[in-house]
DNA sequence: AACCCTTACGACAACGTTTTCGTGTTGAAA
DNA sequence: TTTCAACACGAAAACGTTGTCGTAAGGGTT
């Protein structure tokens, strides 16, 4: 077991100083040709690499940056990741991943830990509990220590960073639109508690929609769910009885689960009614009948991000420049859970 | 924007020295109570925090575990991610993830990044190709540096270290009986190229499974995969005139794949044909008919896995602790693709 | 012979901590 | 008054790097 190698042990075997060694790997023409040969080839030898923890201290940047989703297990966000990963590692980055588990205290508790020096910059998708108490100090305490931060998809209107979000107002109301088009007379809506930010504008999306066609908003066939865990009897018990001929849902599985319950009513789908979602994840493509979703083009999103945090690592000192909120367009992506 | 402030701003502006500060913070008795108190208020009004990289220097440990994984889309890898992520903070330790996207080399760069300061240790499923190339040489470098090493999940038998494995082998060999229990006299098996060591392992479950029932394997009904994206169409293609009853596959999109497959041909499951999967996925339970699959506790697996890591990382120095290997516990879930 | 310019390297500081080891000042015991 | 422990603090080293600066040796020019 031969622990890993230093400056300084390669500068003892060679009799030769630190600085040397370091010159002589880094090509500085202070060393003479003949010593930077026989440093270099010692090195490979053995192997040596810089050690990023000494770097870090040094430079004081890390070039990481750190990424606080509120759970991983959502497709959705691993496809953010995915963009996220790709940008960052084409510029020398490196990414930690930390979930928050939608608890607004391991949030701040993981932005504490990554902001004492293992981080350069932060790229965010808040908590839901987060969104509820509306305390952001721990968001506001990083920008003050201009460590640049990036939200995506849950931002928080009052904090001034870079954004990348998607249009979830419009994004709903063309998928509205698109079941008004389709002849959908009756349309539900499955959505979430109204602090979740996305859940609040995809709602607004539905109701803008039904507006816009002189379509009265029935607040009956509107179910707002708070208990993610328990959503699917919620769904199903809701819609009994309704008579829907169509239905928007904001996320993949309310979808699924309204489609299952259609199907125990003996309905069809989309027979007697069209269902889209939003979230393109597996569970859309695979299910019988497959399911027309709004896609949310997550790499891109999370490439989008990325970008525009480097950006900023990388700007200037002096050079304050705009925050940017950047809208990642979605497109409707038409299976068979609605009609022709 | 304030900066962070660190031990040596606090020294000077309260004219002590850098290591009094230190002291006082860390509740040291030889600073006096009055100091102490002094110093402690004001580190806290301008919320100091240590600076981790400084630390990590200092101690030569990072407190970091690295997680590398083929490919975070798949369901399975997050829970066990989730389960590592719950061990390592109640130890308190932090968890960097990263993806190698089942290619070996970005698998060896993000081991070689990671090994030089940021992480103490490993937590691996090692990508496609590695095993496919079977050079380990990135492994054996970081063990021989002395970071200890986990694998879960997809694991090389020839490198010496923690392993957390589920017994694939039995797994399969007790689904498949249980497709024989249920009268099903012609199983046909889906599964993986042999050097993704699960798929081997799973494929020797199946035949054995077959042979103490005194069943003939039939190699016409299996089929190994190569290209998992082409992998609808070309099970599709496979399943044609095969005339099954029952069906295994070493995955969730294979095992539903099939049942589209079949249900495409006319066949009912379980009627007809009943399906068993493995990973249990969202797909397997929203998918109609949900389908029955070998669950692999991955949350369990990867608490596992993280204790291991962290028991190898907090050993004493001389003692050599053996290596073990744990093998989790499967459970069949019985839904509704296979027959009662 | 006196001077200066290269060449080739080393010393040192710095990044932010912790910890060991001094050391100056008390107060009390002898 | 001397001696010595207790107390309260500071200096310095260390972790591994990089970069600035200093400098010795050598060679060339007057």
């Amino acid at each position: 077991m031969k622990k890993k190698i230093t400056l300084k042990q390669i500068a003892r075997e060679l009799d030769v100083s630190v600085s040397t060694v370091s010159k002589a790997l880094r090509d500085s023409i202070e060393i003479s040709e003949d010593t930077r040969q026989k440093i270099k080839a010692f090195a490979k030898l053995y192997n040596y690499k810089p050690n990023n923890i000494a770097l870090s201290l040094k430079n004081r940047k890390s070039k990481t940056i750190g990424v606080i989703i509120p759970e991983i297990v959502h497709h959705f966000f691993t496809t953010v990741i995915s963009g996220i990963e790709q940008v960052a590692n084409e510029k020398g980055y490196h990414v930690i991943i930390c979930m928050s588990n939608n608890s607004f205290d391991k949030e701040v508790i993981n932005m504490e830990l990554l902001a004492n020096g293992s981080t350069d910059g932060f790229i965010l998708s808040v908590a839901k509990e987060t969104q509820q108490k509306q305390d952001y100090h721990h968001l506001t305490e990083v920008i003050n220590q201009g460590m640049p931060l990036v939200m995506f998809d849950r931002v928080i209107e009052e904090i001034e960073c870079d954004k990348v979000i998607i249009d979830d107002l419009n994004a709903t109301k063309k998928a509205v639109q698109r079941l008004i088009d389709l002849n959908c007379k009756k349309i539900g809506l499955i959505t979430t508690v109204d602090y979740v930010s996305v859940g609040k504008l995809r709602t607004d999306g539905y109701v803008q929609a039904l507006r816009e066609n002189k379509i009265s908003v029935n607040p009956d066939i509107i179910l707002k769910v708070e208990d993610f865990d328990n959503s699917e009897e919620e769904i199903q018990a809701f819609l009994i009885g309704k008579e829907l001929d169509g239905l928007f849902a904001v996320n993949e599985h309310f979808a699924i689960y309204a489609i299952k319950a259609f199907l125990n009513q003996g309905l069809k789908v989309p027979e007697d009614v069209s269902v889209i979602g939003f979230t393109n994840g597996e569970l859309s493509r695979q299910f019988i009948p497959s399911l027309t979703t709004v896609s949310q083009h997550g790499v891109e999103m999370g490439a989008k991000a990325a970008t525009l945090l480097i950006k900023k690592l990388e700007s200037e000192e002096g050079v304050e420049e705009p925050y940017e909120t950047i809208t990642i367009e979605t497109s409707l992506i038409e299976r068979n859970s609605t009609k022709r």
